[in-house]
RNA sequence: GUGGCCAUAGCUCAGUCGGUUAGAGCGCAUGGUUGUGGUCCAUGAGGUCGCGGGUUCGAAUCCCGCUGGCCACCCCA
């Protein structure tokens, strides 16, 4: 701890960032109750099995990707989420909520990654998060892309600045296929391959289709395609979810090297992405996983779902929203303190955001009124206050009028 | 985890060949105005030059280590 600085890789919200990661949640938060998802929530850290039997002892992210804890001498542990549907699937087995399906949730909270951080990837951040669990109907793909998409536009990210990316990944039984004949097919180039891409060889083959190596593109050009090794119903599903995002109007871009490694996702995975946040540029992604609550022990239930970095999109919004303008209610002299408190009391029970300045001279307050942006002041004089009056004086106009106390509500309600 | 670039006031940055009191703009404070904000004018506060070590008569400046940020890779559940 060399100095009173945040820990790597996180950092203090101020309240015009927050005001920004606000709007994206808020955003979020209210289409997913459009579209009948309920909020919920579960512990910001589970035991480590939780991540760990979902996602394989011996992966990178299980072995240098999460924070884990010592909880006891027997050896327990425990994990910082590093997302939300490991725990939301728990909490789904624990609850036994398989006996109410479907169960269509939105869910939001700060996450966990010990990755090196870059813009756009911190240690600590925040994610937006919806899951559509026990629907298996190519539908319930549609529509949660539909309120992804509905959700970029609603914080003003559209078309020219999103893409849509999307492929199949197919059921258990196409994948498991097709990842043998990418190995079978690369095997024979080892020798030429990039040394990131003979390690991925038999840890995670479909992410050799993604390397940046000129070499291995060469090799991934003339690679077996997913698409013949698509078993019919794997085809029929992806076919149906592209028809109903032209049915809705949702352009999209089939990309054949989207990929996801583990075993528990299945069928639609999909990408919202963007070219201005250089190699971070996805900005929401999500996917089918229909093995994944049975393989945490559950009973076998579909479900899809996606997440999106709150910071991210946070960044990408034109600019910050501002807070409300309120009303300055400034005494012009110490006669009038008592009474400019009672005053700012009354008024904010009304329902007005108002600032009393605390100290200084009426010139001093209403500089301050203009440095909070205040619409208006309400000046409290002796001669005014006398006869049960104040002057009220428009911030944007500069215009002044004399007002009785009992109707300055609803003067007041009159500004724009 | 690997490699590269960077770190000077609250913010954005300048600082020559290593040279003695480290600067600007913005912001902030006070006054011009004891009952009137924004504009303007004046004055002022604010710096371990990221931290530690080294070279040197002398280091913000050169060298090494560390910390942190950024960029790319790995990874992206």
């Amino acid at each position: 701890m060399a100095k009173l600085q945040p820990v790597r890789g996180t950092r203090d919200i101020l309240p015009e960032d927050m005001r920004r990661q606000r709007a994206v949640v808020d955003a979020c938060r209210r289409l997913a109750e459009r579209y009948g998802y309920h909020e919920m929530a579960t512990p910001v850290f589970e035991f480590t099995d939780v991540f760990r039997r979902t996602l394989g002892e011996t992966s990178d992210i299980v072995t240098k990707e999460m924070y884990t804890f010592p909880v006891s001498e027997e050896g327990d542990s425990v994990t910082l989420r590093p997302e939300a549907t490991a725990g939301v699937a728990r909490a789904f087995i624990t609850n036994g909520l398989q006996q109410d399906l479907p169960q269509k949730l939105f869910y939001t909270g700060p996450m966990f990654r010990h990755e090196r951080p870059q813009k756009g990837r911190l240690r600590q951040f925040h994610q937006v998060d919806v899951e559509l669990i026990g629907v298996a109907q190519p539908v319930g793909d549609v529509e949660m892309i539909a309120l992804a998409r509905h959700f970029l536009r609603e914080i003003g990210l559209d078309s020219d600045r999103i893409t849509l990316e999307i492929n199949t990944l197919g059921d258990l039984e196409s994948r498991q296929a097709y990842r043998q004949a990418l190995v079978d097919y690369f095997q024979q180039y080892a020798d030429r391959l990039s040394d990131d891409s003979r390690a991925r060889l038999h840890r995670n083959p479909l992410r050799i289709l993604d390397s940046k190596d000129p070499g291995d593109r060469r090799l991934v050009a003339d690679a077996p395609q997913f698409d013949d090794y698509l078993n019919r119903e794997s085809k029929d599903f992806f076919r149906q979810v592209l028809d109903g995002l032209r049915t809705l109007g949702i352009s999209y871009e089939i990309n054949p090297r989207l990929v996801r490694g583990l075993d528990y996702y299945s069928h639609t995975c999909f990408e919202f992405t963007t070219d201005q946040l250089g190699a971070q540029g996805t900005v929401l992604a999500g996917g089918r996983y229909d093995g994944l609550i049975e393989q945490m022990g559950g009973p076998s239930t579909p479900g899809i779902g996606w997440a999106a970095g709150v910071e991210r999109l946070a960044m990408l919004l034109s600019q910050a929203p501002q807070p409300p303008r309120p009303i300055a209610v400034v005494p012009a002299g110490e006669g009038q303190e008592a009474m400019a408190l009672d005053l700012t009391q009354k008024l904010r029970q009304q329902g007005f955001p108002v600032e009393l300045g605390y100290t200084g001279n009426l010139r001093k307050r209403l500089k301050r009124a203009d440095r909070v942006n205040a619409r208006a002041a309400v000046i409290l004089g002796e001669d005014e206050a006398a006869k049960g009056s104040a002057t009220l004086r428009d911030l944007d106009s500069g215009e002044q009028e004399t007002v009785a106390l009992d109707a300055l509500g609803a003067r007041l309600a009159q500004l724009g």
